[in-house]
DNA sequence: GCCAGGATCATCT
DNA sequence: GATGATCCTGGCA
């Protein structure tokens, strides 16, 4: 069992996302999760390399999901090690790829449940003073705020 | 420590 | 044929 909190998240909002594989309401084989129920896993390679993990969290049909982009690992360390090979700690799941490399994610968890899966996401404490900053690593509607960090612990 | 550049391939147009 | 919701390495300070 691998354990952790999420510390970085990015939203992508779907039809009117510039950004969102949901935009304009695309839909081509790769992408069918994304349109499923909230609690709906959507997994997609990028860069040909590594794995990306989103949630969705909208109705049904939107194509609305959260992009977990990091997490700080508290429990299942030597797990994730195993996967990850000799990194640092804090370098263990510190990026979209590496997280989904240390919790073994890939293709097979795609339009999955969350709930009651092999990978699962709990509230936990809230983030006060929330604030969004720039999304990364993309190139269109780069400004929208929808990048979210956890406080510091 | 920081930054720039290249890897690499499924999926879409 | 082009394009990524990225990562790692090597070079330089």
């Amino acid at each position: 069992m691998v354990r952790g909190r999420i510390v970085e998240t990015e939203a992508y909002l779907g039809f009117e996302d510039p950004a969102s594989h949901a935009y304009q309401g695309r839909r081509y084989a790769g992408n069918a999760a994304i349109y499923g129920r909230p609690g709906t896993w959507y997994v997609y390679r990028s860069y040909g390399i590594h794995w990306c993990a989103n949630l969705v969290v909208g109705p049904v049909g939107v194509g609305a999901a959260v992009l977990i982009r990091a997490l700080e690992l508290d429990e299942g360390v030597d797990v994730a090690r195993s996967r990850r090979g000799k990194v640092p700690d804090r370098a263990l799941a510190d990026g979209p790829g590496k997280l989904c490399q240390a919790l073994g994610i890939d293709r097979a968890l795609d339009g999955r449940q969350m709930r009651g899966g092999m990978v699962q996401v709990f509230s936990g404490a809230s983030w006060p003073n929330l604030v969004g900053s720039r999304r990364i690593g993309i190139s269109k509607a780069v400004d929208w705020p929808l990048r979210f960090l956890a406080p510091k612990s």
